[in-house]
DNA sequence: CTTTATTGTGTCTAATTGACGCAATAAAGG
DNA sequence: CCTTTATTGCGTCAATTAGACACAATAAAG
């Protein structure tokens, strides 16, 4: 057997995921550094055979995290044959990373499904590489390193998704501490929207969404006035989520 | 070999397609009557070895509707273990209609990729049913028939999908005879959004989009004052399915 | 104690949305 | 042939929302 029981998992399907955090007023994505290949890949892997393929990208994001009950969602099916070109498992193979079980198993045809999660920056503690990568880490989203196959596109296509939902979703609940201020809540937006906005529509926009709650504190420390600090209302947050916030028509 | 070559296919994928026209002021979509089965399906297939997952719907596509070049959007992937739970293969079997090889294919844990397309009904002239299908044809959305496995909630995704596209992207094009009026289009989107809309307002804000073209002409032969007849501006259609028509933000 | 950059609140105008009035019109019916 | 009727096209008005910006309050730094 190999270091992977590939009868385990279903032929041909995997999942990657695209983990997003926030810190530093930067988005950052999770990637594994490729073993003996200067390219980086999304964290991913395969579904076994008795596993629901949501489930599958829930246990992936473990794995990497160790978090579990975080934001998570499916938005693309990459399915394309040309997806698959590029002699990988060749050098696995060479370098007896993989043996012939496995190198056959990774040689055959892949669509892969596509999910992103958001997570809290500060609450991964220790990313994790899976059996194909020697180290997983947080690079920034505007300094993107050299990424394999069409994991590139798929990052995009992530963040084209999350741009649209930002439209009618709320979001930040699962990207940013438990407590917040209107600043860093603005900040994430602009920084995924890749557009400044408004300090003072910005606020006006979110209140009334009605799902923060200002906590009676402040952010103290920084200089100049101290901002309050916020948190979701957790009820009306998943309303918004399942309702949308400003629907049209 | 069966009916089906078996090993031309990707194990456990498939493609469904939620096919949908307009006619008679209400939605359609193209189902599948299954041989020996009290049930209906959606048009689906299986994934060639060698052929991309976008291009295996087109196929199927124009297998079923003899249709090319048509609005076709995938929109999930199905993936819960518990979605095959239907022994339909059994009954195959037993009445001769799959021999034991094509059975053992069937009977394997299968993923699905939905796809939405919108089509003119009148130019699908003969919709075809596949091997496993006695007929093909039209049924109404409001008074759908018993549908197999998870295909209820396949129709149900593709439908809420396209309620939220509704918000930002134009319609219609591929939905629609090339000239139209415009209470025809505000019955489609009607139909779609499952609710009326006041009938100036709607004007007024589709004019605002200006993606359609007033042609000189009018609908005659109803009764009462003979509407406008309209089309779309293709190349702002286009502009407005690529860069959204209201994006928010 | 002044300076400085930032935050909280409010105001004003323009644009958009929602509700509805009214005249024009094409066929049907007496 | 003229009235009736349901529908279409266009317009108006108020309410809401969005965009731009002014100003006072504030916390730390100098």
């Amino acid at each position: 057997m190999s270091v992977l029981n590939v009868d385990k998992f279903q032929p041909g399907l995997s999942v990657d995921c695209v983990i997003l955090g926030f810190h530093h007023n930067e988005l950052k994505i999770l990637l594994l550094k490729l073993k003996d290949l200067e390219r980086w890949a999304l964290p991913g892997g395969f579904v076994e055979k008795e596993e629901d393929v949501d489930k599958a990208a829930v246990r992936i994001l473990r794995e990497r995290t160790g978090l579990k009950n975080i934001f998570l969602q499916q938005f693309h099916l990459f399915g394309n044959v040309d997806r698959n070109e590029e002699a990988y498992a060749d050098i696995l193979l060479e370098k007896g990373i993989v043996d012939k079980e496995l190198y056959d198993w990774l040689d055959q045809r892949f669509v892969t499904v596509g999910y992103y999660a958001l997570v809290e920056y500060s609450r991964v503690e220790a990313p994790t590489p899976d059996y194909f990568s020697e180290s997983c880490e947080w690079c920034s989203l505007s300094n993107l390193p050299n990424l394999w196959l069409d994991h590139g596109r798929i990052l995009e296509k992530a963040h084209e998704t999350l741009k649209r939902q930002l439209n009618y979703q709320p979001i930040g609940l699962n990207l940013l501490p438990p407590r917040f201020t209107m600043p860093e809540l603005q900040a994430l937006y602009e920084t995924i929207l890749g557009k400044t906005l408004d300090r003072r529509n910005f606020q006006r926009k979110m209140m009334g969404y009605g799902i923060l709650i200002r906590t009676g504190e402040r952010r103290t420390g920084g200089a100049h006035k101290s901002p309050w600090l916020y948190e979701f209302d957790e009820e009306k947050y998943r309303q918004g989520l399942a309702d949308g916030l400003n629907a049209g028509w």
